[in-house]
DNA sequence: ATTTTCATGTAATCTGTTACATGATTAC
DNA sequence: GTAATCATGTAACAGATTACATGAAAAT
């Protein structure tokens, strides 16, 4: 199964939702950390029913079409306890990294404004979430200590990088100062 | 252009190189942050080469085919000079983050365990990071302070996701024997 | 009246991974 | 002699993005 397939389920251990409701929580608070739309979600909620790992309940909705209730079953469940503990799967990819491994070939001025934006961008995330936080427990034995978690990752990483790029901005202006006009 | 092509640019910004060479500078250090393999490299410096960023010198290989050596061009370096200053674009996937999410659908013993790893693992690469910052020069005057700022970040990221991971893992333990036998 | 929200789908395209395929040279 | 390194490619598949397509109900 798919990584999107078990980040539905884990959304489904919440709650029973539509294809529509579930494109919408992947955007608060797992949304920072997993993204996915709507095109993706629909064909993979098709897949995971005919793996019997959800359920789906049918009704007249809105539009032309029904509306599909899912909930997840207990063969969802176990498939997703059975995944949780294994060794996370890493693929970097960091657009901010591999840029600043490039950073020597462009002007050290407009870099500078580059990472001076990063640090804020990378602080008001970390404001958000920490706002998100305050609704949350810190108890395991709450049923929504992974929100807590995965927000308190999310402070962590967004204060890390804007403490970064503000080391690597002032760095660059202090550079761009003493060689402006002289190259 | 794709991130690969800019990737592929930075890489060629510290000397010409064949595509075999740029998958092998593709793990030390950017592959830290950006990872891809031959088979997407090959066909992307061919769409470099068409669109002018590179230039082809063709020798006699080792194998059946001809080795093709590859140099950054004018247009090149201008492309790569554009794309650097832009917002970064950052698309959220952390399969470490989701698994949190979904913490309490796993046993919270085993669960634990797997974030210790997690954390003795992340502890492992940023000493790996810091031994190879180690040979690098903080200085943006220098050609590699690209390789240095990518590294710090690295670091500055693993000893975070170490931390955070070491609280989670505690948490958890602590309500496994709390609550194990007694469910 | 127009826009937003609810609600579901498909098609085309792009990106990335795994596997297949060839063959010389060098190190063990 | 066997394995690793150097060197380049293609094909099949999986995963993700953007665009196309429909239509009711509620809010502005």
């Amino acid at each position: 199964m798919s990584t999107l397939g078990y980040a539905l389920l884990s959304l489904l251990t919440r709650g029973p939702a539509t294809g529509y409701e579930l494109t919408r929580r992947m955007k608060r608070p797992i949304g920072h950390f997993w993204v996915a739309n709507h095109s993706q979600i629909y064909p993979e909620l098709a897949r995971l029913t005919e793996a019997g790992h959800v359920e789906v309940h049918e009704e007249a909705g809105p539009g032309p079409r029904a509306k599909k209730t899912y909930t997840i079953t207990g063969s969802g469940r176990r498939a997703l306890a059975e995944w949780l503990p294994q060794p996370p799967a890493f693929t970097p990819r960091s657009e901010v990294a591999l840029k600043a491994y490039a950073v020597g070939a462009a002007d050290p001025a407009r870099m500078a404004v580059l990472y001076e934006e990063v640090a804020a961008d990378a602080l008001a995330k970390a404001a958000v979430f920490e706002r998100e936080l305050g609704e949350l427990e810190d108890d395991p034995g709450h049923p929504n200590f992974g929100n807590y978690a995965a927000l308190r990752l999310g402070i962590e990483s967004q204060r890390g990088l804007s403490a970064w790029a503000s080391w690597l901005a002032s760095r660059l202006r202090k550079y761009a100062g003493e060689h402006d006009g002289a190259d």
